[in-house]
RNA sequence: GGGCCCAUAGCUUAGUUUGGCUGGAGCACCCGGCUGAUAACCGGGAGGUCGUCGGUUCAAAUCCGACUGGGCCCA
C-alpha cells in the first residue's frame, strides 16, 4: 500500500479554523467555558459594547483579539469571569442616523412627520439586524462571549439602572440644568458633549474678514475700530466689541478723511510700513465707547454696542479687538453677562437665520456669509477679506460643521470631582503606560462639565420633570414613577420618549404637576454604566460589587475620551472608586501602505473576509505580532506572511511528529518525560521558560511579549530540535533513545498547545487534538478546558547557555566549510574547538561532541588549547580567528577515503529517494542494481553490505557500465559521474 | 498655538525601563547546500549614519536637549 509512505503534510491553516470550529460548536465548548470557573476568583471585566450601526470594520478585530487571548489565560487560571456578556450599545445618534438614511429623512421635522414612535421601532429593529453581523464575526475570530445574554442599553432594565445612577448623582447635586455654550450640531439639532466633538476636528477654509466697527461720538474724522472674524455669520448677533486694557492701540489714516483703530502690532500686518500713526492709545482709553453696529438688529439693549476691557483678547493673529456675540462663544457668553447686555440669537434650532435678521432670513448660518459680506462691502464695511485654512470641529456622525451657542442643557458636574478623577485614574495600569499621565491625564485636569442632555429621540431619556415652580424631580426607578404617577405604568412598560413624555407626574417638592425635561441622554452615559446596568443593579441580586473596580478592560485609543472617560466618570461619581484596574488600548489599523482605511477609498479590508480567507488564528497572530499600541499597517499581504511563518513552521513540526508517531503507532505521551539526552531536556527547559513568559506576558497583560517568546520557542523546535532529531525518529521502534525522543516532542507539543491556547486558540486545539489523538469528538476534552500549566518541566539555564555556544559554534564550523568549498556531504576528519567556546563542550559532553560531529559531517571534535595553534598550518587547515585568537579549524580537503565515502552516501540518497518515488513503505524490500563506473563501482562493492542493509536491497548487484534503458531504470549524474540503477519491489 | 506618542535593514521586529562584548532575528533578495517536514529545512552573502544635530559619559540605539518626519489628542 503506497498510503502509509505518503505524507501527511501540514494542513493550510484556514482547514485547521474550519476543523476546529465545527469541532467546538458541535459540542458546545465555548458556551460551556465563557464564564470561567464558577467557584474561582472573581475577575471583573465588561465588554465595550460595539454602537449597533454598521458592520464591523477591521479596526474592531484588533481589540477584540486583545480580550480575548486575556480572558482565555484568565479562564485556564480557575477565575471567574464577571461578566462575559457580550453588550450591544443600542442607543444614539450613530443608530438614528441610520434609519434617517435609510429612510430618507433629512430633520428632526421630518422624523417627527415620519412618526416618533416609528422612527424609534426602526432604531430598535436597525440595532437587532446589526448586531447579528458583529456575533458572526465574533463566531469565525473565536472571540468567546456570553451572546445569547448579551446586554442591550435600550432594554427597560438597563434604563432603569441608568435612572438609578442618574438620580444618585442629582441627589448629591451633580445633575444640574444649565443655558451655556455648547458645540451644537445643527442638523442633529442637538448639543454634543465635547468628547464627541474631539472626534470630529477637520481642516476647513473659512472667510478671514476685517470690518469696520464705526465709533461714535468723536470729534475730526470718522473713526473705525477694525474687528477681525472667521464667522462672518456671527456679526448680526454682535453686542460689544473686547479690548485689552493694557495693549498699546495705534489710529492710522486709511483715506483722506478716515481712520482706523487696531493693536499697534498689528498694523504691519495690514497696513503698508510707512504708514502714518495720527495717535498711540492703551485699550483702557477706548473703554465704554460706543460704535454702530454692523448690522442693525431690532431691540438693543441697554449698554449694548461698546468696547469692553477682557485679558481674553490675544494679539497673536487679529487685531486686537474682539467682537463679542454672547450667543455663540464660551468668552463671548462670559463677557455677556459680566457686562449683562443679554442674548442675541438670530439662528432657529437648525442653525438657519429667524426674521430677526431679514436679510438673510431662513439662510443657514454659513451660507449667510457671502451674503452678509456683500452687503457689509456695499455700505463700505469691509476692510479686508480673505480666507483661511483651520481646523474646525464637526460633527463626529453625520460631519454638519458645528457651531458654538448658547443652549439650555443638563450637565453632570464632573468640574467638582477633578482631584478625585484624577486620583483614581493614577491607580490604573494603563498599557501603553504614558496614557496615565499623558493623554488621558492630561484630558482629566482640564475636564468640563459634562454636557448630558440631547434633543433627540432614540436614547435613554432623562428622568427629570420640572412643574411650573421650576423645581426639578428626579425619578430614579419604575417603581418610583409609578408612585409620583399615582397609578400603574403602561404594561408592558417602555421606558422610551414616547411613553415617558406622555406621563405627568407630582413634582417631589410642591406636588404640583410636573411635565418631563424632553431629553435623552449622551450615549456615552449608557455604555459608561454597563459594568452595573447589565445586572439591572440595584434592583435585581447579581454579581455586581459596586466597591469593585473592573480588573481589565481593553479597546482602541479613540476611547480614551469616550468609553474609558464615561466609565471613570460614572465610577468616580456614583461608586467613589476608580473604574478599571487595567486598561489595554489599541492603536488605529491602517493599510499597508500606512492610509486610514476607508470604504470611499476603496482600501478598507473586510474583517470576515480576512477570516474566511486565512482562518482566525493567521489574523489573530499578526496583530499579537505588530506594535498594536501605535498605528498598524496591515492588509492581506501582512497576515499571509506573519502567520505563514511561526503558524506554518508549527503545523510542519506538528504533522512531521505525526506521521512519525503513526508509522510506529507510538501513543502520545502527556506525562513529564525525564530523558537523559541533554537536546531533550534542554527542549524541555526551553518549553517552560517559554511557558513561563507568556505566562508573565498575560499576567502584566503585555501581550506581544507572550508572542514573541513563542515565536522564538517555534523556532528553535523546528530548526534545532527537530532537525538535530530527526534520524532518531527513525530508529528502530523498540529502541530508548527512539521512545524518548517520542516522549519529548509529543509532551513538548501538548505543553506547547496549552501555552499557546491564548494566543492561538484554534492551532492551540488542533494540535492538543491531533497530537493528543483526541479525534475532535468530546468537547470536554478541549485544550480550552484544560487548566493553564504551572510548570512544564525543569529549567535548565546552564543547559540553554551551553546550547547557544554549541550553535554559535557550529555556524563557525560552516562557515569554515565554506571558505574551504567542501560541500557539507563530504565527511571531514576532524574539527578543531580552541579555548574558551570549548565551554559549550564541556556543558554537553560527549552528547555536544556528537552533534557538532552531525551537523558538521566531521569524524571527531577535538580540543586545543590556543598555543597550539601552529600544529594547524594555513596550507591544510581553515581557521577561523577572532582578534587573533584562533577560535576553530577544519581540514581544507577530504581523505579520498572520506571523499568515497560521501559519493556512496549519495549514492543512497538516489535510490533512496527512489524507494520514496515508488511509494514503497519504509520496510518493504526491494531488488536493486546498480551500474556504475569502475572507480565508483568499486567503491560501492566496498561498502555494500552497509548499502544493501539500508536500503532493504536484496538481491543487491553492481554491475560495470550504464544500465540498458528499460522500464524502472534511472540516470544520474554526480560531480560528472554518472551512474544508474533500477529499483523494483520485492512483491511485485 | 498647546499636549502625548512613535522613528532600528526594502518589510515585520528584538534590544531602550537599569548606558558596556562585533545592534540580534524572520520575510524578501543573491549564492550555495540538503532531500523519509518538501508551497519545508540548512549555510553563506549583501543590506543598518539605530530619523537629524548637539550634549552628558571612559563608553549612547539606550540618558538629556533641540530639530525633522509621522500619528493621535486638545484649543
Amino acid at each position: 500500500m503506497a498510503v502509509d509512505s505518503e505524507h501527511v503534510g501540514a494542513p493550510a491553516p484556514v482547514a485547521i479554523h474550519e476543523r476546529v470550529l465545527a469541532y467546538w460548536e458541535r459540542t458546545g465548548v465555548p458556551s460551556a467555558v465563557v464564564e470561567g470557573s464558577p467557584v474561582g476568583p472573581t475577575f471583573r471585566f465588561t465588554e465595550g459594547p460595539p454602537t449597533a450601526n454598521g458592520a464591523p470594520h477591521i479596526g474592531h478585530l484588533i481589540s477584540r483579539i486583545l480580550k480575548d487571548t486575556e480572558l482565555r489565560y484568565r479562564r485556564m487560571r480557575g477565575e471567574r469571569i464577571v461578566s462575559s456578556m457580550a453588550g450591544w450599545d443600542c442607543h444614539g445618534l450613530p443608530v438614528e442616523l441610520e434609519v434617517e438614511k435609510r429612510h430618507g429623512l433629512k430633520s428632526k421635522k421630518e422624523i417627527e412627520a415620519f412618526g416618533v414612535e416609528r422612527f424609534c421601532d426602526e432604531c430598535r429593529h436597525s440595532v437587532l439586524e446589526v448586531a447579528s453581523v458583529w456575533r458572526e464575526m465574533s463566531r469565525r475570530l473565536g472571540y468567546w462571549l456570553d451572546y445569547d445574554h448579551a446586554y442591550r442599553t435600550m432594554d427597560p432594565p438597563f434604563i432603569e439602572s441608568v435612572w438609578w445612577s442618574l438620580k444618585t448623582l442629582f441627589d448629591r447635586g451633580l445633575l444640574e440644568k444649565g443655558h451655556y455654550v455648547l458645540p451644537y450640531c445643527p442638523r442633529c439639532e442637538t448639543p454634543l458633549s465635547s468628547h464627541e466633538v474631539a472626534q470630529g476636528y477637520h481642516d476647513t477654509t473659512d472667510p478671514s474678514v476685517v470690518v469696520r466697527f464705526p465709533l461714535e461720538g468723536a470729534e475730526g474724522p470718522p473713526r473705525d475700530l477694525l474687528v477681525w472674524t472667521t464667522t462672518p455669520w456671527t456679526l448680526p448677533a454682535n453686542l460689544l466689541v473686547a479690548a485689552r486694557a493694557d495693549l498699546e492701540y495705534s489710529v492710522v489714516r486709511t483715506e483722506a478723511d478716515r481712520e482706523a483703530v487696531l493693536a499697534s502690532v498689528a498694523v504691519p500686518r495690514f497696513f503698508p510700513a510707512d504708514t502714518a500713526v495720527v495717535e498711540r492709545l492703551r485699550g483702557r482709553d477706548l473703554a465704554g465707547r460706543t460704535y454702530s453696529p454692523p448690522f442693525e438688529t431690532p431691540g438693543p439693549g441697554p449698554g449694548r454696542y461698546r468696547v469692553v476691557l477682557d485679558d481674553s483678547v490675544t494679539t497673536d493673529d487679529g487685531t486686537g479687538f474682539v467682537h463679542v456675540a454672547p450667543s455663540f462663544g464660551p468668552d463671548d457668553q462670559r463677557i455677556g453677562a459680566r457686562e449683562k447686555v443679554g442674548v442675541f440669537d438670530p439662528l432657529d434650532s437648525r442653525g438657519a437665520f429667524t426674521d430677526l435678521v431679514p436679510l438673510v432670513r431662513g439662510k443657514s448660518f454659513k451660507t449667510a456669509d457671502p451674503i452678509l459680506l456683500q452687503d457689509l462691502a456695499a455700505r463700505g464695511l469691509l476692510f479686508a477679506s480673505g480666507s483661511l485654512r483651520h481646523t474646525y470641529p464637526f460633527c463626529w456622525r453625520c460631519d454638519s460643521a458645528l457651531l458654538y451657542r448658547a443652549i439650555d442643557s443638563w450637565f453632570v458636574r464632573t468640574s467638582r470631582a477633578t482631584d478625585r478623577l484624577v486620583r483614581y485614574n493614577a491607580s490604573v495600569h494603563w498599557v501603553p503606560e504614558h496614557l496615565r499621565d499623558g493623554r488621558f491625564g492630561n484630558f482629566l485636569t482640564e475636564a468640563k462639565d459634562w454636557a448630558l442632555s440631547r434633543n433627540r429621540y432614540w436614547g435613554t431619556p432623562l428622568p427629570i420633570w420640572l412643574c411650573d415652580h421650576g423645581h426639578a424631580t428626579c425619578v430614579g426607578s419604575f417603581a418610583e414613577l409609578a408612585e409620583r404617577l399615582g397609578g400603574p405604568l403602561p404594561t408592558p412598560f417602555d421606558p422610551h420618549r414616547v411613553t415617558v413624555d406622555r406621563l405627568a407626574i407630582r413634582c417631589a417638592t410642591c406636588g404640583a404637576p410636573a411635565r418631563r425635561e424632553p431629553y435623552t441622554i449622551d450615549g456615552w452615559y449608557d455604555s459608561g454604566s454597563a459594568p452595573f446596568a447589565q445586572f439591572h443593579y440595584p434592583f435585581a441580586p447579581g454579581p455586581f460589587d459596586p466597591a469593585g473596580a473592573l480588573d481589565f478592560i481593553a479597546e482602541g485609543l479613540d476611547q480614551t475620551r469616550g468609553w474609558f472617560y464615561s466609565l471613570l466618570v460614572i465610577a468616580t461619581l456614583v461608586f467613589d472608586r476608580p473604574a478599571y484596574r487595567a486598561c489595554l488600548t489599541n492603536g488605529m489599523v491602517l493599510d499597508e501602505s500606512g492610509r486610514k482605511m476607508s470604504k470611499s477609498k476603496g482600501n478598507a479590508v473586510e474583517p470576515l473576509s480576512l477570516l474566511a480567507r486565512f482562518g482566525a488564528d493567521p489574523v489573530r497572530w499578526t496583530f499579537l505580532s505588530v506594535d498594536f499600541t501605535e498605528p498598524m499597517r496591515i492588509g492581506e499581504a501582512t497576515v499571509q506572511k506573519t502567520a505563514a511563518r511561526t503558524l506554518g513552521t508549527l503545523a510542519n513540526v506538528v504533522a512531521f511528529h505525526l506521521e512519525n508517531a503513526r508509522a510506529d503507532r507510538l501513543a502520545p505521551v502527556a506525562e513529564r518525560p525525564s530523558p537523559d539526552r541533554r537536546l531533550d531536556r534542554w527542549l524541555l527547559s526551553r518549553l517552560e521558560g517559554t511557558r513561563a513568559d507568556v505566562e508573565r506576558s498575560l499576567d502584566s497583560i503585555d501581550l506581544s511579549a507572550g508572542a514573541t517568546a513563542v515565536r522564538a520557542f517555534v523556532d528553535d523546535l523546528s530548526t534545532w530540535y527537530v532537525r538535530r532529531s530527526r534520524s532518531r525518529f527513525w530508529a528502530d521502534v523498540g529502541s530508548p533513545d527512539r521512545r524518548a525522543a517520542h516522549a519529548t516532542l509529543s509532551y513538548v507539543l501538548l505543553g506547547l498547545a496549552r501555552s499557546i491556547a491564548p494566543l492561538l486558540p484554534f492551532t492551540a486545539e488542533w494540535v492538543h487534538q491531533e497530537v493528543g489523538e483526541l479525534g475532535y469528538e468530546d468537547g470536554a476534552a478541549s485544550v480550552h478546558r484544560t487548566p493553564w500549566p504551572s510548570s512544564l518541566a525543569a529549567r535548565e539555564p546552564e543547559l540553554e547557555q551551553g546550547m547557544a555556544e554549541l550553535r554559535a559554534l557550529v555556524e563557525v564550523g560552516r562557515e569554515l566549510r565554506h571558505r574551504a568549498e567542501v560541500k557539507s556531504r563530504i565527511p571531514l576528519a576532524e574539527f578543531v574547538v580552541f579555548g574558551p567556546p570549548a565551554s559549550a563542550l564541556s556543558l554537553l559532553g560527549e552528547e555536544g561532541v556528537a552533534l557538532l560531529a552531525e551537523e558538521l559531517n566531521v569524524k571527531r571534535v577535538s580540543r586545543a588549547d590556543g598555543d597550539q595553534r601552529g600544529r594547524y598550518p594555513d596550507r591544510d587547515w581553515v581557521v577561523r580567528e577572532e582578534g587573533g585568537v584562533a577560535l576553530a579549524a577544519l581540514p581544507r580537503k577530504p581523505t579520498a577515503e572520506l571523499l568515497e565515502e560521501g559519493l556512496v552516501r549519495e549514492v543512497a540518497r538516489r535510490l533512496q529517494q527512489t524507494r520514496k518515488d515508488l511509494g514503497l513503505r519504509y520496510t518493504e524490500p526491494v531488488a536493486v542494481t546498480v551500474g556504475a563506473p569502475p572507480a565508483l563501482r568499486a567503491a560501492i562493492e566496498r561498502r555494500r553490505a552497509t548499502l544493501a542493509h539500508d536500503l532493504l536491497a536484496d538481491p543487491f548487484d553492481v554491475v560495470e557500465g550504464p544500465l540498458r534503458a528499460e522500464e524502472g531504470v534511472r540516470n544520474w549524474e554526480l560531480d560528472g559521474i554518472s551512474f544508474s540503477a533500477r529499483v523494483v519491489p520485492r512483491s511485485r
